[in-house]
DNA sequence: ATCGTATATGCGTCTAAACGCATACCCTGC
DNA sequence: GCAGGGTATGCGTTTAGACGCATATACGAT
């Protein structure tokens, strides 16, 4: 199938683009992921795996974590929705959902913090979530 | 719902995207967009209103028949996506419906010729569609 | 080995939507 | 009025997918 398609019905779903518009801020793990959508476990998974299916996220695991990321590729069609999406993404809800992240990194959140450092200015050391 | 949602639910189809693909010529009438997708009427017609819904396409009657074209707005959440397309579109197979709807607009399809000067370069000057 | 955290998946339900077929509708021209 | 081209829509079928629940799996720590 088409490219192109496969990245649109990617998009085509309102937690999906909440997923997405996260994983610009970079690499997230689910469970921080889970929290910042609140939806129920097994459905955040599978939009996930929808979004791997799609050719828009990859996935990495560490421990008994599972890390998420948006595919890292030059081609044009790919590249031109990612910063379509950049400009698109200024507006509610998404923009909530950005903050609820930064508040959850913030107050440490198990996302490596390395690896999205836009994240992390003014992080507070702890390791454990303070939720749940 | 979300205006980025509902542009990606759209999309989220082959055929919507490869009218959006012919629309990004100009204005076209129904019948010349049902003849170069190749599928049924009322499958064609249920998926420009599904396009109308999305807030992609409007329409105005002329006649017995309704000519579609892309929304103008100068939204940044629109202009952009139809920015992206014009650059992912060059891929088959919207390529191959781009050629066959020229073709056809040569050879004397229904569309409004004054409003899309790209497509009538070499018009024959027929009236009738000159096929089924 | 067992427990706890994180993630994936099988199963059932429900809704959206894609499609074809037939028919209704809209407009023009006779 | 009627006929014909173009378009919309009601109806039924079928498939995709969104969701919850429960369970399985993966890994680390003890």
């Amino acid at each position: 199938m088409n490219m192109i398609e496969e990245y649109f019905k990617g998009l085509a779903d309102v937690n999906r683009l909440r997923i997405i518009n996260l994983l610009l801020n970079g690499e997230l793990c689910g469970c921080d992921i889970q929290y910042v959508v609140g939806a129920s476990q097994s459905n955040v998974s599978r939009h996930l795996a929808y979004l791997k299916k799609s050719g828009l996220v990859s996935d990495r695991r560490v421990g008994y974590r599972v890390y998420y990321r948006l595919i890292e590729s030059d081609r044009a069609e790919y590249k031109g929705l990612i910063a379509y999406l950049q400009i698109a993404f200024k507006e509610k809800p998404f923009l909530a959902d950005t903050k609820k992240l930064k508040r959850a990194i913030k107050d440490g959140a198990c996302s490596v913090s390395e690896l999205n450092p836009g994240l992390v200015s003014a992080r507070s050391g702890l390791q454990a979530h303070g939720r749940r």
